[in-house]
DNA sequence: ATAGGTGCAAATCGTTTGCGACATC
DNA sequence: GATGTCGCAAACGATTTGCACCTAT
C-alpha cells in the first residue's frame, strides 16, 4: 500500500530541502512494502549510498514524521517503526508468531471506537489499536478478502 | 479499580521470595489508584522505605509483570506505566490535554477485534487499545454511566 | 547453609545532539 | 554566500546488569 508514494515529491512539496541522502532514504521508504526500524532503513539506504549515516536516518525520519510523510509505530516497545503516511488510515495484526504485519481496516471499529470516546464524553482525536493473534490451521491467507468494501477487512500482509 | 488488590499476597502465592522491599513495592502498587512509572513507584517506596534503590523497582516490576501480577502500558513511548494486573480487561481513553488515563471496557468492541482477526485468518491471543481524546466540552463527567453493564462503558477516571 | 535479593555504579540500547566540514538554495 | 545538512563521536534517558554484600527460607 505504502510501496507507491512519491516521498521525494512530497518533501519538495513541503519545502524540505532535498539532499542526496534525503533522496536516498525517500527511495528506501517510497519503495518499503513493510514497517523498517530505523536500523533497517539505514541498512537499506547503504546499499546505495555506502557512506549515509545512521544519524542522518534518524534526522531524516523524524523530520518526514513531523512534516506527515511517514507513520512512526511502536510496536512492541523498543524499535519504532516507518511507514509511509499516504494511504488511507489502517491499523495493524502482528502475527506473534512471525513477526509478520498484516494491516487492515474496518469502518464499524472506527464507528465504535468514535461512539466510546463521545459516551465517555470526549472527542477523539487518534487511536492506536494492535491486534495480537497467531494464524488459524494451514490456510491461512484463503480467507485475506472474503468480503467485499469498506466494512469488511481488506487485508494485505507485509513481511516484518 | 486496581486499588484492591492485594498484591503480596498474590506473591506469596506464587511462590516468590518475599522481601522487604518487595513488600514495599507491593504495597505502593496495591495502593495505586492510577498507573505510576518506574520513577513514580520508586518515589512512593522511598517514602515507606528512604533507602529502597531504582534498580530494584526495575527489577521487581519486571519480575511482578513476568508473574501475571501487573500490567505494563506504553502509552506516550518512553517510559513504561504499571498497574495491578488483576481487574477484569479494560482499555484506555487518554485524555490528551491533561495526561488523565481513563479505564474503560466494551464488550462489543471486544467481539469485533475477534471477529476481526478471525476474518483474517487468525486467532487473536492480545490485542492494545488506546483512545487519544479531548474532553467535550464542560461536562465531561456527567457521562460517565449512561448504559448500563458490560455492553456499554463504564469508566472510572484515574490520575495520569 | 544457601539460593536468591539488594545497592551501587557501570554498561547497554535506542535515540539525540554539538561540532566543524560541506552542500543546497 | 548564507543557511541548513552531514558524519562523527559524545551525550542522553530509560532500563539492565556485574559484583560484593546481605537476607529469607
Amino acid at each position: 500500500m505504502s510501496g507507491t508514494i512519491d516521498i521525494e515529491a512530497l518533501c519538495a512539496a513541503k519545502g524540505l530541502r532535498i539532499t542526496d541522502q534525503r533522496r536516498t532514504i525517500a527511495r528506501v521508504l517510497s519503495d518499503a512494502v513493510d514497517h523498517p526500524d530505523v536500523e533497517e532503513v539505514h541498512r537499506r539506504a547503504a546499499v546505495l549510498d555506502p557512506g549515509i549515516s545512521i544519524a542522518t536516518v534518524y534526522r531524516t525520519v523524524r523530520l518526514f514524521e513531523e512534516a506527515g510523510i511517514l507513520e512512526r509505530h511502536d510496536f512492541n516497545g523498543s524499535r519504532s517503526r516507518y511507514e509511509a503516511a499516504g494511504d488511507a488510515h489502517h491499523d495493524h495484526l502482528i502475527d506473534v508468531e512471525s513477526g509478520r504485519v498484516i494491516e487492515f481496516h474496518d469502518s464499524d471499529l472506527e464507528e465504535l471506537q468514535r461512539r466510546i470516546a463521545e459516551r465517555l464524553g470526549f472527542r477523539l482525536v487518534d487511536h492506536r489499536m494492535e491486534l495480537y493473534a497467531v494464524a488459524l490451521a494451514r490456510d491461512a491467507d484463503a480467507v485475506t478478502r472474503d468480503k467485499p468494501a469498506d466494512n469488511s477487512v481488506e487485508a494485505d500482509a507485509k513481511a516484518g
